[in-house]
DNA sequence: CTTTTCGAGGATAGCGCTACCATCATCGCC
DNA sequence: GGCGATGATGGTAGCGCTATCCTCGAAAAG
């Protein structure tokens, strides 16, 4: 393949990528062109107030007329900053990090750093490639966004020195910093919503991804706590759903709940897609929400209370870990002290008219 | 963070210990306790092959006891490779790109390059400040998602010399190359389901868009030649709300222009999730879909097919985008020739029930 | 035996930029 | 006027890696 052999009499063969140094236009180039020495040229980007501003002006004349762009890689590996800071999501398909994402780009743009995203997927290689990757390149920080990281993952975030913060849940042993919320006291505080309200046989529908079974773990604690375990197994019936979840798969899971266990007169769902599918299909069969049956989702889409009827669920404040998360990342990279490494943001039960 | 105990003996001034590289193991390290030249050891790490089975071995075991990541920064500064293509959508809000991201991804890895994404936001110095970022980092490829570029980002972009490829758009001066569609005639093939299932009174409800525009306009344009404009104004009753369109846009949007024209008779939204707000609407009012009003969505969300009624729509294979566009990206990185540097891979309309 | 070939490994020289001094005017202050 | 304090600019030496030659020894060819 690789042949080094050019004596073919091919036409014209394509210009092959440039060799060494045949990028563009360097900083060297600029400041010849500026009359100052490469370095001054360099402060003329970095710390133009540190810059005469007549040398400024005939720097930027001369970044105008070659259309210069710095090479951020060679900074980089000069400085040890990259002000690059990388996100990992499992996934961006679903709308359950768009706040938080969004909410990240807007918090470290305003603090003068990049934020660019990588999908972990659904599988441990891609993963681990991933984070080496990231780890490789020295962003300034990485946020991980509900990551289930491999254990390599995490030692080698850990041994990487770079400030990690972990977002969307809780644990004991966090990676550096950590800005969530608990999933099982979401369960939890569901179940007594339900309870209060009057509903008495309890049913979850829920993805099968980790976090969503944590919810339905606590849920289901909650409901055996409140002696109102009335299923044979678990205590509460339980559809499970593959990830990603869809509103076509809430439609099914009804079906297959309500086929199982008729009298259901509630239902904890791990999404709100799956919620929607839960009303849609209900709706198509008659079954009155939230009279006859309350339904309760999990991540407050805009779609969720433009629904009709509207749906109760709960709301993670995707803006405000966004915001803290930035603010870790930050604080750690320009040498400030973190007091608290981890935060607990709580959720809140958004009470609409299906439940 | 903490300084290092040195091992020697030299107490003298920080001015003999490197300050600047606080970074951790590097392949020097890895080589001397291998036992082999530096150069080797990158040998053993990029073309394994060449290295005689025990060196590689001793290679191996040094970077696993070293916890060793390579700096890749330094790695494309010297060989001008990164093996990373970087992605730019104007939001991950909304459902909108996920497909076609998700390809991209997948296309890539497969290829052995990261693809990482930025968001250019709704705001134009941000997306300069991206393009910026990403030409700076050197990247071996960019894929353009639908981000309506400025000249001066085109520009810079076009003198980076780094492949490019647009999508979701078609152009008349793709800046490199280009996997999209015709938004206009989107509008016009609507138009015609909408006119030969029998509709007479056609509106529009629309985000305010640069694209959704043009499907506007393809739409309108068919209806007058159609002969059924029936507005004083533009010929077809339009409403037009923000972007990023809702759900709850869409049950305004309807509201808004029932009130202002009660006759319609079909509503074509310019995204899936308008659409379903329209759907929504009209069933709390009692408006028979697809009896008494057709309605057609654009973008063929999962939802859409899952609803009650399932919404007629448009499809985009964001799929294949995704495969092309990383087709082109590569085969420009490893130096092969590209034929066609546009391809317009057409959209469908997928009727259900709604119209 | 010599000559050629070849595979493994090494030395050198950067990639494009910035940290770290050093230099040299200018300037206020007593 | 002397003198440090400031401010603008420059020289040097890398950051950690790989492209491009090179060397060297052993096997293959003559």
């Amino acid at each position: 393949m690789a042949d080094d052999t050019e004596t073919s009499a091919d036409s014209a063969p394509r210009s092959r990528r440039p060799r060494r140094g045949a990028g563009g236009v360097t900083l060297h180039e600029v400041a010849r062109i500026a009359k100052v020495a490469p370095i001054t040229a360099s402060r003329a980007l970095n710390t133009p107030d540190r810059v005469a501003p007549a040398t400024l002006a005939r720097v930027r004349e001369a970044i105008e007329r070659t259309g210069y762009v710095p090479n951020t890689l060679a900074g980089s590996l000069a400085s040890s900053r990259s002000r690059l800071v990388a996100g990992v999501v499992p996934t961006v398909v679903g709308p359950v990090f768009q706040e938080l994402i969004q909410s990240l780009d807007d918090s470290f743009a305003a603090a003068g750093y990049q934020f660019m995203l990588g999908q972990s997927g659904y599988n441990a290689s891609r993963e681990d490639a991933l984070i080496e990757a990231i780890i490789g390149r020295r962003p300034d920080g990485i946020v991980l966004t509900g990551a289930v990281h491999s254990e390599t993952g995490r030692r080698r975030l850990q041994a990487s020195r770079i400030p990690v913060c972990e977002t969307w849940d809780l644990t004991d042993t966090p990676i550096d910093t950590l800005v969530g919320f608990s999933h099982e006291k979401v369960g939890t505080a569901v179940a007594a919503h339900l309870v209060a309200t009057g509903r008495r046989r309890l049913a979850v529908l829920t993805g099968d991804d980790h976090r969503a079974l944590r919810r339905k773990a606590g849920f289901v604690e909650a409901v055996r706590a409140a002696g109102l375990a009335w299923d044979s197994g678990d205590g509460v019936p339980t559809g499970i759903v593959g990830a990603p979840t869809t509103a076509g798969s809430g439609r099914t899971g009804l079906i297959d709940l309500l086929a199982r266990y008729p009298d259901i007169d509630a239902v904890f769902c791990s999404s709100d897609l799956l919620a929607v599918g839960v009303l849609i299909e209900a709706r198509a069969r008659g079954l009155a929400v939230p009279e006859a049956l309350g339904v309760v989702g999990f991540g407050d889409l805009a779609l969720s209370r433009d629904f009709d009827p509207p749906l109760t669920t709960v709301r993670i404040d995707g803006t405000t870990i966004g915001r803290l998360a930035a603010r870790f990342i930050v604080d750690r990279v320009e040498g400030r002290p973190v007091a608290e490494r981890v935060i607990d943001i709580g959720f809140s039960v958004i009470r609409r008219a299906s439940s």
